[in-house]
DNA sequence: ATAAAATGAGTGAACATTCACTCACGAGAG
DNA sequence: CTCTCGTGAGTGAATGTTCACTCATTTTAT
Protein backbone atom coordinates (compact mmCIF):
# COMPACT_ATOMS: atom_id res chain seq x y z
CA UNK A 1 0.00 0.00 0.00
CA UNK A 2 1.43 3.67 -0.88
CA UNK A 3 1.33 4.34 2.31
CA UNK A 4 1.84 8.09 2.63
CA UNK A 5 4.59 7.87 5.47
CA UNK A 6 4.01 11.87 6.62
CA UNK A 7 7.02 12.62 8.75
CA UNK A 8 6.48 14.90 11.87
CA UNK A 9 8.73 17.54 9.47
CA UNK A 10 6.27 17.00 6.71
CA UNK A 11 3.43 17.55 9.26
CA UNK A 12 5.44 20.86 10.35
CA UNK A 13 5.88 22.52 6.74
CA UNK A 14 2.16 21.37 5.57
CA UNK A 15 1.00 23.24 8.83
CA UNK A 16 3.12 26.23 8.22
CA UNK A 17 2.23 26.36 4.49
CA UNK A 18 -1.73 26.43 5.18
CA UNK A 19 -1.41 29.19 8.14
CA UNK A 20 0.78 31.63 6.29
CA UNK A 21 -1.29 31.21 3.00
CA UNK A 22 -4.57 31.68 4.61
CA UNK A 23 -3.66 34.09 7.39
CA UNK A 24 -0.32 35.94 6.49
CA UNK A 25 3.08 35.85 8.60
CA UNK A 26 1.40 37.05 11.47
CA UNK A 27 -1.12 34.60 12.00
CA UNK A 28 0.96 31.81 12.33
CA UNK A 29 2.61 31.77 15.66
CA UNK A 30 4.72 28.70 16.26
CA UNK A 31 2.45 27.48 18.94
CA UNK A 32 -0.27 27.31 16.03
CA UNK A 33 1.97 25.94 13.72
CA UNK A 34 2.73 23.31 16.37
CA UNK A 35 -0.92 22.67 17.58
CA UNK A 36 -2.13 22.21 13.78
CA UNK A 37 0.43 19.98 12.86
CA UNK A 38 -0.11 17.82 16.06
CA UNK A 39 3.54 18.25 17.61
CA UNK A 40 4.42 20.07 20.44
CA UNK A 41 6.40 23.38 20.42
CA UNK A 42 9.98 22.45 20.75
CA UNK A 43 9.66 19.49 18.37
CA UNK A 44 9.85 22.26 15.22
CA UNK A 45 13.24 23.58 16.61
CA UNK A 46 14.40 19.53 16.89
CA UNK A 47 13.57 19.92 12.78
CA UNK A 48 14.07 23.48 12.32
CA UNK A 49 17.08 25.73 13.46
CA UNK A 50 14.42 28.61 14.60
CA UNK A 51 11.29 29.80 12.58
CA UNK A 52 13.25 31.61 9.53
CA UNK A 53 14.71 28.16 8.76
CA UNK A 54 11.42 26.83 8.35
CA UNK A 55 10.26 29.41 6.39
CA UNK A 56 13.19 29.51 3.81
CA UNK A 57 13.13 25.75 3.46
CA UNK A 58 9.73 25.94 2.86
CA UNK A 59 9.96 28.47 0.18
CA UNK A 60 12.01 27.00 -1.65
CA UNK A 61 10.25 23.14 -1.64
CA UNK A 62 7.16 25.21 -3.33
CA UNK A 63 9.14 27.29 -5.61
CA UNK A 64 10.76 23.77 -7.13
CA UNK A 65 7.64 22.06 -7.23
CA UNK A 66 6.34 24.67 -9.52
CA UNK A 67 9.39 24.73 -11.56
CA UNK A 68 8.85 20.51 -11.89
CA UNK A 69 5.41 21.24 -12.81
CA UNK A 70 6.62 24.02 -15.81
CA UNK A 71 9.30 21.48 -17.13
CA UNK A 72 6.93 18.54 -17.39
CA UNK A 73 6.39 17.72 -20.97
CA UNK A 74 8.40 20.86 -21.68
CA UNK A 75 9.70 20.58 -25.36
CA UNK A 76 12.50 22.52 -26.27
CA UNK A 77 12.34 22.16 -30.03
CA UNK A 78 9.46 24.11 -30.71
CA UNK A 79 8.73 27.48 -31.71
CA UNK A 80 8.47 30.36 -29.29
CA UNK A 81 5.31 31.05 -29.06
CA UNK A 82 4.22 27.38 -28.43
CA UNK A 83 6.71 26.92 -25.66
CA UNK A 84 5.30 30.77 -23.72
CA UNK A 85 2.23 29.21 -24.15
CA UNK A 86 3.39 26.19 -22.23
CA UNK A 87 5.04 28.04 -19.95
CA UNK A 88 1.83 30.49 -18.77
CA UNK A 89 -0.30 27.96 -18.82
CA UNK A 90 1.44 25.17 -16.74
CA UNK A 91 1.84 28.09 -14.53
CA UNK A 92 -1.63 29.66 -14.19
CA UNK A 93 -2.60 26.21 -14.05
CA UNK A 94 -0.68 25.04 -11.09
CA UNK A 95 -1.19 28.31 -9.28
CA UNK A 96 -4.94 28.04 -9.34
CA UNK A 97 -4.86 24.17 -8.67
CA UNK A 98 -2.32 25.21 -5.42
CA UNK A 99 -3.57 28.35 -4.16
CA UNK A 100 -2.39 27.87 -0.56
CA UNK A 101 1.30 27.33 -2.67
CA UNK A 102 0.46 30.55 -4.34
CA UNK A 103 -0.91 32.79 -1.64
CA UNK A 104 1.95 31.52 0.53
CA UNK A 105 4.83 32.95 -2.02
CA UNK A 106 2.99 36.22 -2.10
CA UNK A 107 3.45 36.78 1.14
CA UNK A 108 7.17 35.39 1.15
CA UNK A 109 7.91 37.54 -1.77
CA UNK A 110 6.00 40.80 0.31
CA UNK A 111 8.19 40.29 3.38
CA UNK A 112 11.67 40.85 4.78
CA UNK A 113 12.89 37.61 3.45
CA UNK A 114 11.33 38.26 -0.38
CA UNK A 115 13.14 41.45 -1.76
CA UNK A 116 16.90 39.47 -1.57
CA UNK A 117 15.87 36.68 -2.87
CA UNK A 118 14.17 38.40 -6.30
CA UNK A 119 17.18 40.43 -6.54
CA UNK A 120 19.78 37.23 -6.48
CA UNK A 121 17.11 35.67 -8.76
CA UNK A 122 16.98 38.45 -11.94
CA UNK A 123 20.69 39.03 -11.31
CA UNK A 124 22.55 35.39 -10.81
CA UNK A 125 24.05 33.46 -13.58
CA UNK A 126 23.40 30.31 -12.07
CA UNK A 127 19.75 29.21 -10.73
CA UNK A 128 19.25 26.88 -7.89
CA UNK A 129 15.54 25.56 -9.32
CA UNK A 130 16.56 26.85 -13.44
CA UNK A 131 12.79 28.04 -13.43
CA UNK A 132 13.90 31.63 -14.49
CA UNK A 133 16.25 30.58 -17.18
CA UNK A 134 13.73 28.49 -18.93
CA UNK A 135 12.05 31.74 -19.43
CA UNK A 136 15.14 33.81 -19.73
CA UNK A 137 16.40 31.24 -22.97
CA UNK A 138 13.12 32.10 -24.37
CA UNK A 139 13.97 35.94 -24.25
CA UNK A 140 16.96 35.96 -25.24
CA UNK A 141 16.27 33.28 -28.15
CA UNK A 142 13.06 35.82 -29.22
CA UNK A 143 15.06 38.79 -29.05
CA UNK A 144 17.58 37.44 -31.27
CA UNK A 145 15.22 36.17 -33.68
CA UNK A 146 13.72 39.58 -33.41
CA UNK A 147 10.18 37.67 -32.20
CA UNK A 148 9.58 39.66 -28.90
CA UNK A 149 9.72 43.36 -28.32
CA UNK A 150 12.95 45.02 -27.66
CA UNK A 151 12.57 45.33 -23.58
CA UNK A 152 15.10 44.76 -20.63
CA UNK A 153 15.00 41.05 -19.58
CA UNK A 154 12.96 41.72 -16.33
CA UNK A 155 10.47 44.35 -18.45
CA UNK A 156 10.16 40.90 -20.03
CA UNK A 157 9.26 38.96 -17.07
CA UNK A 158 6.95 41.67 -15.80
CA UNK A 159 5.45 41.47 -19.58
CA UNK A 160 4.50 37.76 -19.66
CA UNK A 161 3.91 37.15 -15.58
CA UNK A 162 2.69 40.33 -13.88
CA UNK A 163 -0.53 39.71 -15.56
CA UNK A 164 -0.49 35.74 -15.37
CA UNK A 165 -0.24 36.55 -11.35
CA UNK A 166 -2.71 38.75 -11.21
CA UNK A 167 -5.57 37.00 -13.05
CA UNK A 168 -4.38 33.67 -10.42
CA UNK A 169 -4.94 35.85 -7.57
CA UNK A 170 -8.54 36.95 -8.78
CA UNK A 171 -9.42 33.70 -9.30
CA UNK A 172 -8.13 32.45 -6.01
CA UNK A 173 -9.91 34.94 -4.19
CA UNK A 174 -13.03 34.06 -6.06
CA UNK A 175 -13.30 37.27 -8.40
CA UNK A 176 -13.29 35.00 -11.05
CA UNK A 177 -14.13 31.44 -12.67
CA UNK A 178 -10.97 30.29 -14.51
CA UNK A 179 -11.50 27.10 -17.38
CA UNK A 180 -8.87 25.92 -20.02
CA UNK A 181 -10.51 28.41 -22.31
CA UNK A 182 -10.32 31.35 -20.45
CA UNK A 183 -6.85 30.33 -19.72
CA UNK A 184 -5.96 29.93 -23.11
CA UNK A 185 -7.43 33.28 -23.84
CA UNK A 186 -5.65 35.21 -21.16
CA UNK A 187 -2.05 33.30 -21.99
CA UNK A 188 -2.26 34.06 -25.49
CA UNK A 189 -3.05 38.11 -23.87
CA UNK A 190 0.10 37.97 -22.52
CA UNK A 191 1.91 36.61 -25.71
CA UNK A 192 0.58 39.80 -26.98
CA UNK A 193 1.93 41.68 -24.50
CA UNK A 194 5.52 40.56 -25.47
CA UNK A 195 5.50 39.69 -29.04
CA UNK A 196 6.78 42.27 -31.79
CA UNK B 1 4.72 82.62 2.73
CA UNK B 2 3.32 79.10 1.97
CA UNK B 3 4.77 78.28 5.14
CA UNK B 4 3.90 74.32 5.20
CA UNK B 5 2.68 74.13 8.63
CA UNK B 6 3.75 70.41 9.27
CA UNK B 7 0.94 69.26 12.12
CA UNK B 8 1.80 66.31 14.43
CA UNK B 9 -1.03 64.57 12.67
CA UNK B 10 1.23 65.32 9.44
CA UNK B 11 4.37 64.34 10.68
CA UNK B 12 2.88 60.45 12.59
CA UNK B 13 1.46 59.74 9.51
CA UNK B 14 4.48 60.72 6.69
CA UNK B 15 6.80 58.71 9.38
CA UNK B 16 4.34 55.89 9.37
CA UNK B 17 4.35 55.93 5.44
CA UNK B 18 7.75 55.69 5.85
CA UNK B 19 8.48 53.18 7.89
CA UNK B 20 6.45 50.63 6.13
CA UNK B 21 7.30 51.38 3.18
CA UNK B 22 10.62 50.55 3.94
CA UNK B 23 10.97 47.82 6.22
CA UNK B 24 7.47 46.74 6.07
CA UNK B 25 4.63 46.39 8.92
CA UNK B 26 6.44 44.71 10.91
CA UNK B 27 9.50 47.08 10.97
CA UNK B 28 7.22 50.19 12.09
CA UNK B 29 5.99 49.88 15.48
CA UNK B 30 4.41 52.97 17.56
CA UNK B 31 7.85 53.68 19.04
CA UNK B 32 9.73 54.37 16.01
CA UNK B 33 6.74 56.06 14.33
CA UNK B 34 6.95 58.27 17.22
CA UNK B 35 10.35 58.73 17.33
CA UNK B 36 10.62 59.23 13.84
CA UNK B 37 7.64 61.88 13.74
CA UNK B 38 9.38 63.49 16.73
CA UNK B 39 6.39 62.64 19.03
CA UNK B 40 5.81 61.31 21.84
CA UNK B 41 3.92 57.64 21.66
CA UNK B 42 0.82 59.00 23.33
CA UNK B 43 0.04 61.69 21.16
CA UNK B 44 -0.32 58.80 18.20
CA UNK B 45 -3.61 57.57 19.97
CA UNK B 46 -4.57 61.35 20.34
CA UNK B 47 -4.85 61.44 16.74
CA UNK B 48 -5.91 58.79 15.99
CA UNK B 49 -7.90 55.70 18.14
CA UNK B 50 -5.52 53.10 17.36
CA UNK B 51 -2.78 52.00 14.75
CA UNK B 52 -4.85 50.46 12.34
CA UNK B 53 -7.20 53.25 12.18
CA UNK B 54 -3.88 54.74 11.48
CA UNK B 55 -2.83 52.90 8.71
CA UNK B 56 -6.28 52.82 7.07
CA UNK B 57 -6.87 56.48 7.34
CA UNK B 58 -3.04 56.43 5.74
CA UNK B 59 -3.95 53.89 3.10
CA UNK B 60 -7.14 56.15 1.72
CA UNK B 61 -4.87 59.30 1.45
CA UNK B 62 -2.71 57.77 -0.76
CA UNK B 63 -5.06 56.27 -3.01
CA UNK B 64 -6.31 59.73 -3.42
CA UNK B 65 -3.04 60.96 -4.13
CA UNK B 66 -3.15 58.33 -7.03
CA UNK B 67 -5.91 59.04 -8.07
CA UNK B 68 -5.85 62.63 -8.36
CA UNK B 69 -2.64 61.73 -10.17
CA UNK B 70 -4.33 60.03 -12.93
CA UNK B 71 -7.33 62.53 -13.59
CA UNK B 72 -5.29 65.14 -13.99
CA UNK B 73 -5.63 66.28 -18.05
CA UNK B 74 -7.96 63.19 -18.64
CA UNK B 75 -9.56 64.10 -21.68
CA UNK B 76 -12.92 61.73 -21.86
CA UNK B 77 -13.38 62.36 -25.58
CA UNK B 78 -10.84 61.10 -27.01
CA UNK B 79 -10.40 57.67 -27.83
CA UNK B 80 -9.91 54.45 -25.72
CA UNK B 81 -6.76 53.52 -27.36
CA UNK B 82 -5.22 57.02 -25.95
CA UNK B 83 -7.15 57.50 -22.58
CA UNK B 84 -5.74 53.89 -21.69
CA UNK B 85 -2.45 54.92 -22.48
CA UNK B 86 -3.18 58.07 -20.56
CA UNK B 87 -4.06 56.08 -17.61
CA UNK B 88 -1.08 53.54 -17.85
CA UNK B 89 1.52 56.29 -18.25
CA UNK B 90 0.02 58.56 -15.24
CA UNK B 91 -0.41 55.66 -13.20
CA UNK B 92 3.42 54.17 -13.77
CA UNK B 93 5.35 57.90 -13.89
CA UNK B 94 3.32 58.32 -10.27
CA UNK B 95 4.34 54.93 -9.02
CA UNK B 96 8.02 55.52 -9.79
CA UNK B 97 7.61 59.14 -8.97
CA UNK B 98 6.00 58.21 -5.08
CA UNK B 99 8.25 54.96 -4.28
CA UNK B 100 7.16 55.34 -0.60
CA UNK B 101 3.80 55.22 -1.80
CA UNK B 102 3.90 52.59 -4.40
CA UNK B 103 6.22 49.93 -1.42
CA UNK B 104 3.06 51.35 1.05
CA UNK B 105 -0.20 50.16 -1.03
CA UNK B 106 2.08 47.26 -1.96
CA UNK B 107 2.30 46.23 1.81
CA UNK B 108 -0.94 47.32 2.33
CA UNK B 109 -2.92 44.93 -0.12
CA UNK B 110 -0.50 41.91 1.05
CA UNK B 111 -1.74 42.38 4.72
CA UNK B 112 -5.19 41.81 6.53
CA UNK B 113 -6.55 44.59 5.74
CA UNK B 114 -5.99 44.61 1.83
CA UNK B 115 -7.96 41.72 0.62
CA UNK B 116 -11.21 42.77 2.44
CA UNK B 117 -10.47 46.02 0.44
CA UNK B 118 -9.68 44.52 -2.79
CA UNK B 119 -12.85 42.82 -2.72
CA UNK B 120 -14.87 45.27 -2.07
CA UNK B 121 -13.29 47.70 -4.82
CA UNK B 122 -14.10 45.02 -7.47
CA UNK B 123 -17.91 44.79 -6.61
CA UNK B 124 -18.65 47.75 -5.19
CA UNK B 125 -20.99 49.81 -7.87
CA UNK B 126 -19.88 53.23 -6.70
CA UNK B 127 -16.23 53.96 -5.52
CA UNK B 128 -15.01 56.31 -2.86
CA UNK B 129 -12.31 56.95 -5.21
CA UNK B 130 -13.44 57.02 -8.58
CA UNK B 131 -10.72 55.61 -9.29
CA UNK B 132 -11.90 52.05 -10.91
CA UNK B 133 -14.71 53.36 -12.11
CA UNK B 134 -12.75 55.47 -14.89
CA UNK B 135 -11.27 51.94 -15.87
CA UNK B 136 -14.78 50.20 -15.67
CA UNK B 137 -15.98 52.54 -17.80
CA UNK B 138 -12.91 52.47 -20.55
CA UNK B 139 -13.62 48.21 -20.54
CA UNK B 140 -17.45 48.54 -20.56
CA UNK B 141 -17.00 50.97 -24.20
CA UNK B 142 -14.20 48.88 -25.45
CA UNK B 143 -15.94 45.77 -24.66
CA UNK B 144 -19.39 47.45 -26.15
CA UNK B 145 -17.45 48.54 -29.34
CA UNK B 146 -15.53 45.35 -29.94
CA UNK B 147 -12.28 47.12 -29.55
CA UNK B 148 -11.73 45.24 -26.65
CA UNK B 149 -10.91 40.97 -25.72
CA UNK B 150 -13.98 39.25 -24.67
CA UNK B 151 -12.78 39.05 -20.78
CA UNK B 152 -14.31 39.76 -17.55
CA UNK B 153 -13.65 42.52 -15.76
CA UNK B 154 -11.30 41.49 -13.22
CA UNK B 155 -9.06 39.83 -16.15
CA UNK B 156 -8.99 43.25 -17.86
CA UNK B 157 -7.83 44.33 -14.77
CA UNK B 158 -5.22 41.99 -14.21
CA UNK B 159 -3.78 42.35 -18.10
CA UNK B 160 -4.10 46.26 -18.00
CA UNK B 161 -2.33 46.68 -14.45
CA UNK B 162 -0.48 43.65 -13.60
CA UNK B 163 1.77 44.38 -15.88
CA UNK B 164 2.37 48.13 -15.18
CA UNK B 165 2.57 47.37 -11.26
CA UNK B 166 5.23 44.65 -12.05
CA UNK B 167 7.46 46.78 -14.25
CA UNK B 168 7.18 49.69 -11.25
CA UNK B 169 8.30 47.26 -8.36
CA UNK B 170 11.24 46.35 -10.84
CA UNK B 171 12.01 49.92 -11.26
CA UNK B 172 11.90 50.70 -7.46
CA UNK B 173 13.47 47.78 -6.50
CA UNK B 174 16.13 48.88 -8.97
CA UNK B 175 16.54 46.44 -11.32
CA UNK B 176 15.60 48.80 -14.08
CA UNK B 177 15.63 52.35 -14.49
CA UNK B 178 12.93 53.75 -16.85
CA UNK B 179 12.74 56.61 -19.18
CA UNK B 180 10.00 57.99 -20.98
CA UNK B 181 10.37 55.82 -24.03
CA UNK B 182 10.36 52.67 -22.24
CA UNK B 183 7.19 53.85 -20.00
CA UNK B 184 5.38 54.81 -23.70
CA UNK B 185 6.57 50.90 -24.48
CA UNK B 186 5.69 49.37 -21.49
CA UNK B 187 2.00 51.41 -22.07
CA UNK B 188 1.79 50.04 -25.32
CA UNK B 189 2.56 46.00 -24.30
CA UNK B 190 0.03 46.23 -21.83
CA UNK B 191 -2.17 48.12 -24.25
CA UNK B 192 -1.52 44.58 -26.87
CA UNK B 193 -2.43 42.70 -23.84
CA UNK B 194 -5.82 43.92 -23.58
CA UNK B 195 -7.05 45.18 -27.37
CA UNK B 196 -8.74 43.18 -30.00
C1' DA C 1 19.49 -0.29 29.46
C1' DT C 2 20.53 3.33 26.69
C1' DA C 3 19.87 6.62 23.35
C1' DA C 4 16.92 9.34 20.48
C1' DA C 5 12.68 11.71 19.92
C1' DA C 6 9.12 14.32 21.69
C1' DT C 7 7.03 17.27 24.98
C1' DG C 8 5.06 21.89 26.85
C1' DA C 9 5.59 24.94 30.91
C1' DG C 10 8.65 28.52 31.36
C1' DT C 11 11.46 32.75 29.86
C1' DG C 12 12.52 37.15 28.37
C1' DA C 13 12.12 40.39 24.64
C1' DA C 14 9.09 43.17 21.86
C1' DC C 15 4.93 45.06 21.18
C1' DA C 16 0.42 48.10 21.30
C1' DT C 17 -2.02 50.62 24.31
C1' DT C 18 -3.07 53.33 28.60
C1' DC C 19 -3.20 57.07 31.84
C1' DA C 20 -1.51 60.04 35.42
C1' DC C 21 1.00 63.78 34.76
C1' DT C 22 3.22 68.40 32.77
C1' DC C 23 3.17 72.93 31.25
C1' DA C 24 2.45 76.57 27.61
C1' DC C 25 -0.91 79.59 26.76
C1' DG C 26 -5.17 82.39 26.66
C1' DA C 27 -9.03 84.23 29.34
C1' DG C 28 -10.68 86.69 33.18
C1' DA C 29 -10.00 89.24 37.58
C1' DG C 30 -8.01 92.88 40.06
C1' DC D 1 -0.35 95.64 33.23
C1' DT D 2 0.05 91.62 36.37
C1' DC D 3 -1.42 87.69 38.47
C1' DT D 4 -4.17 83.51 38.58
C1' DC D 5 -6.48 80.05 36.97
C1' DG D 6 -8.53 76.57 33.49
C1' DT D 7 -7.62 74.02 29.53
C1' DG D 8 -6.03 70.33 26.67
C1' DA D 9 -2.17 69.06 23.63
C1' DG D 10 1.65 66.55 24.64
C1' DT D 11 4.22 63.12 27.26
C1' DG D 12 6.55 58.49 28.38
C1' DA D 13 6.86 55.04 32.20
C1' DA D 14 4.03 51.33 33.25
C1' DT D 15 0.92 47.51 31.83
C1' DG D 16 -0.69 43.42 29.86
C1' DT D 17 -0.26 40.56 25.95
C1' DT D 18 1.95 37.85 22.40
C1' DC D 19 5.62 35.83 20.56
C1' DA D 20 9.94 32.86 19.40
C1' DC D 21 12.69 29.99 21.60
C1' DT D 22 14.70 26.82 25.70
C1' DC D 23 15.35 22.85 28.46
C1' DA D 24 14.23 19.64 32.24
C1' DT D 25 11.44 15.87 31.91
C1' DT D 26 8.90 11.99 29.87
C1' DT D 27 7.98 8.71 26.13
C1' DT D 28 9.34 5.67 22.50
C1' DA D 29 12.52 2.78 19.86
C1' DT D 30 16.38 -0.28 19.74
Amino acid sequence: MGHLKKTKRDEIMQATLELIAEHGFHGAPTAMIAEKANVAIGSIYRYFENKDALVNELYYEIENRIFEAIIANYQKEKPIKERFSHIGEKLLKYLIANPMAFRFVEQFHNSPYGVAVRRERLFAEKNKTGKTDILKELYREGKANQLIKDVQLPVFFALALGALVAVARNHILGFIKLDDHRIDQIVGACWDAVKR
